[in-house]
DNA sequence: CCCGATGATGTTAGCGCTATTAAAAATGCC
DNA sequence: GGCATTTTTAATAGCGCTAACATCATCGGG
């Protein structure tokens, strides 16, 4: 009963394995049963499936009708033990900012299932050695590359490593490109700006900016995206410009130092979102209405953006996407890497930030 | 020179399979390396690795020194493989609590790694349509179990599903153990309690209990727990409790009606994190000190009670564990279902939890 | 109308591991 | 000691897929 399908397909074909039919396994489409129902072999199936060049147009359709039809995905086990222990790739995290370890990591597992890779993930904190010791695991465990997020995009040890090692290196977050390394960024300098620039026209003239940690590129080209859009827009604007390190508290205590100028902020920009909320609270302390009597922004779109109330004004960074393609990076370059002598220079992606509007930010208020 | 080793084994074997010693891979030890350098068979190999009983400890013994001495870990692929597709494991996550969900995907990435186990993540929400679709594409996906977190973790249709494509199900961070899944959790009632104990300790007698999101077990567990050490430790003690829903606007609106009473309590016990830190944004909206005036408490550790200021007191839930340990059962469940038939009942876990005393929580001020 | 170019597909041989079966060695029993 | 029994080890056949080569059409030029 179970065989019907198999064995009315057989039909005209002829030959029948006789294995594989055995235990009627729950999902295990196979390719080999993909190429039997669009009759043709399984390598048209595995040439669809890779989006290999040199397939007919009307074959490579009714491959993926008959992919559809019998719900078939390819076994991803299966596939890198074939591609010959490609698709090990490596990904170092830290102590995360939580929200953002969460949003990498599926971005980078969503690709990994999509493409086939196998992902090793391995913690270690900002210290050098640590992280020259989980860089040297994962080498050993034999990846083709590996992705630094965020803290570690800017580590230069751990780049001149990776490469002396002859392994892939892929800094996603990272505030510039890089000639050492391939990048997966995305526009703070200009993400910047288009924030200034909604305060701006929002009317606001006395703006507070929070920097962010100093050892991160980012932090750097957020404050010059909004001082050059300050310059550019509105150069009578009074600005004061507090240093800050991503975390709330320092948000909370920057904003404690502009909220006490003796003509304080109508807008505060915070670096991104944990010190935005920090914002927040001090102004709350103060009895300031947000945003009635003070406009306070973040940068990022993490979970406490939402988390917080009013929920925050924000720039969105897609770190899931610029993990996905971060790995893709990965993947593309080890495979070409195998072809020709890889003397290319880095990969340079800058993936599309989104300017949030919500409950936070508002018109300038009427002020002396 | 890099063949040296390989072609001296060849030495005394004879045949050469010319085949892989081309290009020098980096961590491409296979067990047929190790086979031949401790003079056994592959199988022989494969038993040590995977702790099959039936081999002489001496043989044992050289295999490992093998292992050791080439550096071989074995390749998750093609055990995933060759296992006939079993070692490959779902999780459903849904919009996570951010730092809940990075903390689940560290745990089990890390033990699916350790165990060669393949992961395969899927996003859904929480309407049952989506939980139910997100499920077939992991059945189809040929998974042989999936684990379910928090939100989901309490679906009685998601585990029902599950039970009927006979696929195992790990409920992970459930209120209370199940017959119809395997439970990994803590003990929601006992931490509450000792975070309770904690609260009348400090002198506390008027304390604000937030209960969590009504469809979750957690939450009903949480109250009981408080309820109850409050019923035997100190009866005369008032309380008063609001419903919150586990996000920072309801811990926000439920403080606000607490500190509206008029005998406001001294100490608010927000049953997680983020509702704690929306009780502190109250607290200091009404210029509060936080814990002068009143000592807020929140549950399971998550990155928020850090971010905020002053930090929180609350109950480390070992989050990572707990999804370490729903990824062991799976495997284990689904090597020995494959022996027998599985009549057996199912496992129910409970990992330690932890008090954790931050600057939050202080002594009760002397009240009129 | 035959022959080398393409271009489109099919065949075959593994990838590194495990399951299964067969063989060998160690043990027991009379 | 000879043979049944129980360990312990070896040999072999795939798991589902892809790389490399083999094959078969198709097509224009001489």
């Amino acid at each position: 009963m179970a065989n019907h399908g198999a064995s009315a397909e057989n039909g005209g074909g002829g030959r029948d394995k006789s294995v594989n039919l055995k235990g009627k396994r729950k999902g295990a489409v196979t390719m080999d049963q993909v190429a039997r129902h669009a009759g043709v072999s399984v390598m048209t199936v595995s040439r669809v499936m890779n989006n290999v060049p040199g397939v007919k147009v009307s074959t490579r359709d009714i491959v993926m009708r008959a992919v559809k039809e019998l719900g078939y995905s390819p076994n991803a086990a299966a596939r890198s033990l074939a591609r010959h222990g490609s698709g090990r790739v490596g990904l170092l995290y830290s102590n995360p900012s939580a929200g953002y370890l969460s949003e990498i990591l599926v971005g980078a597992l969503d690709e990994a299932q999509r493409s086939g890779a196998l992902l090793v993930i391995e913690k270690c904190d900002l210290s050098l050695e640590s992280e020259k010791a989980a860089i040297a695991r994962m080498v050993s465990g034999g990846v083709a590359g590996v992705i630094l997020p965020a803290p570690h995009a800017d580590s230069l040890p751990a780049i001149a490593d990776l490469r002396d090692q002859g392994v892939i290196a892929v800094a996603v977050g990272t505030g510039r490109s890089r000639q050492d390394a391939n990048v997966v960024r995305m526009d703070d300098f200009g993400a910047a700006a288009d924030m200034t620039r909604h305060l701006l026209e929002l009317g606001h003239r006395r703006i507070g900016f929070i920097k962010g940690a100093e050892n991160q590129s980012v932090s750097m080209e957020r404050q010059l995206g909004f001082e050059h859009e300050i310059r550019k827009a509105e150069p009578a604007a009074r600005v004061s410009v507090e240093q800050g390190n991503f975390t709330y508290r320092s948000g909370f205590e920057a904003a404690e130092k502009l909220l006490a100028e003796p003509q304080p902020p109508t807008a505060i920009f915070a670096s991104n979102d944990d010190m935005a909320a920090g914002v927040m609270a001090a102004a709350h302390r103060r009895g300031l209405d947000v945003p009635g009597d003070l406009t306070v922004v973040g940068f990022d779109d993490t979970h406490i953006a939402t988390a917080v109330w009013p929920e925050l004004t924000t720039i969105r960074q897609p770190v899931a996407a610029m993990a996905e393609a971060a790995l893709r990076i990965v993947l593309d370059e080890s495979r070409s890497g195998r072809d020709r002598a890889r003397a290319g220079k880095p990969v340079d992606r800058m993936l599309p930030h989104e300017l949030i509007v919500r409950a936070s930010s508002g018109p300038a208020p009427a002020v002396d």
